[in-house]
DNA sequence: GACGCGTGGAT
DNA sequence: TATCCAAGCGT
């Protein structure tokens, strides 16, 4: 028995359930991919369900706003997969008559879909016989045939495109997708994968190599950038008002408190804010791309400057409130101030 | 092709 | 605690 059909037989018994996984509506497997790109299930789940509630089809998603998307986005991070399906939402409405994409070439030309996710999405709804090669398919494949050209190299991922496009079923192309997918999440893990359970035991490359741990292959890593937020409260009629954050930057068009960036952990704070009651909490919080150090102030009195004029404040009547205890400090630590509007 | 983008769980 | 990294894509 060949690759494809020891897979699909696999996948036939130990297919995950999975909310979107016994449909067939683009739009629904749209935001799957979205959703869990470079994320994982049960961080995603939750925002995927509550999304589809509140965006049941693309021309509800169409009609929203940016904030209201944001807002049913805010903690899941890459905010910039938010933005581009509400502008691809707005496209699919205009310039396609309301009717999703049907093919890999029309869904590619979405923002915020690439390869992959054209691939899978053409794959599960059109039938059309076209590998998505994501992580995991790199990690299955790359040990399976024994790649050892690094996978996120442009060699590497044309070699691994091409074992996919010849493994792949012709008869249940999105089958073979979703079940290349399950495999390397439940049984091809990155770390002490499952061999013994595995179907490949006896055919894998790197399994017969003793090379599971060291395949696949990556290149380098990305830096890190060290930055420094201040963040300074003031308490007024019992709320704190928050701004948009500005383009181009981390949690853009989420709220925030009062920010001063400053280059590095300086006192001078306590000169750019005056009147501090206090520091209420010092932390940091380390992103993948850039290292934030955040601390967080509490101004009393009305020699700060809070309503500032270099950016949009919210108005009153959307200020949350909420009294001076130890609430705001938990507030902080679990980052709740973006999730404010409600 | 290189770089930027977020969060939370695992080790 | 520090590091890695998980269903990629846009610029």
């Amino acid at each position: 028995m060949n690759f494809s059909s020891k897979l699909l037989n696999w996948y036939d018994v130990n297919k995950r359930d999975l909310p979107w996984r016994n449909s067939d509506n683009p739009y629904v497997i749209w935001i799957a991919e979205v959703v869990f790109q470079q994320t994982r299930i049960s961080q995603g789940l939750p925002y995927f369900n509550a999304f589809i509630k509140k965006f049941p089809d693309v021309g509800a998603l169409a009609d929203a706003n940016e904030d209201e998307v944001l807002k049913k986005w805010q903690g899941l991070g890459y905010y910039s997969r938010a933005r581009n399906l509400l502008f691809s939402a707005k496209y699919v409405m205009n310039e396609l008559g309301g009717k999703m994409p049907a093919s890999y070439q029309e869904m590619i030309k979405l923002k915020g879909v690439g390869p992959y996710i054209a691939a899978e999405v053409a794959s599960v709804c059109f039938g059309e016989v076209v590998a998505a090669v994501d992580g995991n398919v790199q990690r299955v494949l790359a040990r399976y045939f024994g790649v050892e050209e690094a996978v996120n190299s442009t060699k590497g991922m044309k070699i691994i495109q091409g074992l996919a496009n010849e493994a792949i079923s012709q008869f249940r192309p999105g089958d073979f997708n979703q079940a290349l997918m399950d495999m390397g999440s439940g049984v091809c893990t990155p770390k002490s994968p499952d061999c013994l359970n595995c179907i490949f035991v006896n055919s894998c490359w790197a399994k017969q190599h003793d090379k599971q741990g060291v395949l696949p292959l990556k290149e380098k890593k990305v830096k890190v950038r060290n930055r420094y937020f201040n963040y300074v409260l003031k308490i007024v009629n019992n709320g704190v008002y928050l701004r948009k954050r500005p383009a181009g930057d981390v949690w853009q068009g989420l709220f925030e408190p009062r920010l001063i960036e400053t280059i590095g952990v300086r006192s001078e704070i306590t000169d750019l804010v005056v009147d501090v009651s206090y520091e209420l909490y010092s932390a940091k919080r380390v992103l993948s791309h850039q290292r934030l150090f955040l601390r967080f102030w509490v101004a009393t009195g009305d020699t700060f400057d809070y309503v500032g004029n270099d950016y949009e404040w919210v108005g009153v009547k959307d200020l949350k409130k909420f009294p001076v205890t130890k609430s705001i400090e938990q507030l902080f630590l679990s980052m709740e101030f973006k999730s404010l509007f409600k």
